[in-house]
DNA sequence: CGGATTTGACCGGCGC
DNA sequence: GCGCCGGTCAAATCCG
């Protein structure tokens, strides 16, 4: 999305009884209509009232101006500050790429080819995000992938304290432990968890604290959910520490693992290869992360919904009903 | 008491 | 063929 071509004015139609390919100047249409009322009652009165009706318009009409002003600024500012996380979501993929031709001697194992697809941002279970999905991804190695392309492998990065022990990503969907190992490489152990949500999801995740930085959990999804997102959602933690006795049926939830969501490719925490947190990251302490992930999420909303026109007509004419309806009460109040 | 978690045993793939 | 290692199973345990 370019702030360029995204057009954030919200495209009201501000004036009452003003077609939108007449060029007329508003205030010329309102005076025409203004006379014409007048000289439809013929009497002094009504010219007053439609003098008065007319300052009260003039004054709402300023005010919805100037809100319709700000949030077109607000869209535009939040249209850039996605333009520089897509420029870093870019710079970060070319860096893995060159960083996956180097790969160390680990990889050569089955298990450690998984490093091939490490991927950079947010899971997306259920969906075909370009960066999540290994389905195209040529240097895979894994066998097992080999034998069902459509096994979809996600990896998200998780800021947690270094002393939490707990192995728990809250993703929003519910996970069942069935198993935990230490493994070669990494001191800290590795969880398994099966989706419990539906009994045939076959979705898997591994959870483990990556060996250069205790303070980021690696999370590692295998498959796609054949399920709808559970319903019951909170805030936005995907970066919050969680305490290791937190009950993993209460799952926090980033809405970017909503299946219906799709495209979200910045995502709060972006890690390079070799888990050192990118610029981005870095730049921005832990608890800033989550509002600016919130405010995504709203410059997501509002660039789809300003490109609706089926809003934009419905806005306008709830604006527009307000207005008049506003009008008639103080006309009903004389 | 039922569901979730823990943890040791087991299995299969891979490298030597 | 053997050993290493990651992944899974399932009985035991925990917990609300």
């Amino acid at each position: 999305m370019d702030s360029t071509w995204v057009n954030t004015s919200l495209g009201l139609n501000l004036v009452p009884f003003c077609r939108a390919n007449d060029s007329r100047a508003p205030a010329t249409m309102q005076q025409e209509f203004e006379g014409g009322y007048a000289q439809l009652q013929g009497n002094a009165l009504v010219k007053e009232e439609a003098a008065s009706h007319h300052d009260v318009l003039a004054e709402e009409l300023n005010t919805v101006s100037v809100e319709n002003k700000k949030l077109t600024e607000m869209l535009t500012a939040l249209c850039e500050n996605y333009n520089t996380l897509q420029s870093q979501v870019g710079e970060l993929m070319t860096t893995q790429q060159q960083q996956n031709k180097t790969s160390d001697i680990y990889r050569k194992r089955k298990a450690d080819s998984e490093d091939y697809n490490n991927v950079i941002g947010l899971i997306s279970p259920g969906t075909n995000t370009d960066t999540s999905s290994i389905s195209d991804d040529k240097e895979y190695s894994c066998k097992r992938l080999k034998e069902n392309t459509n096994l979809k492998i996600s990896r998200v990065y998780v800021h947690t304290d270094a002393s939490d022990t707990g192995l728990i990503v809250n993703d929003g969907y519910q996970w069942r432990k069935y198993g935990q190992k230490v493994t070669r490489d990494n001191p800290s152990p590795r969880a398994y968890y099966k989706c419990s949500f539906a009994p045939s999801c076959p979705v898997k995740k591994k959870v483990q604290k990556s060996a250069e930085n205790p303070c980021l959990l690696v999370a590692t999804y295998e498959g796609e959910h054949n399920h709808m997102y559970p319903e019951k959602r909170a805030e936005v933690t995907l970066i919050a520490p969680v305490s290791p006795k937190q009950n993993q049926q209460l799952i926090t939830s980033p809405i970017s693992v909503l299946p219906s969501v799709a495209k979200i490719s910045p995502a709060p925490t972006f890690l390079s290869d070799d888990n050192r947190i990118s610029p981005n990251s870095a730049m921005c302490p832990p608890e800033t992360q989550a509002p600016t992930f919130q405010q995504f999420l709203v410059q997501q909303m509002a660039s789809s919904l300003t490109k609706d026109p089926n809003f934009t007509s419905a806005l306008a004419a709830a604006i527009s009903g307000r207005i008049s309806g506003h009008t008639m009460a103080r006309n009903g109040e004389k």
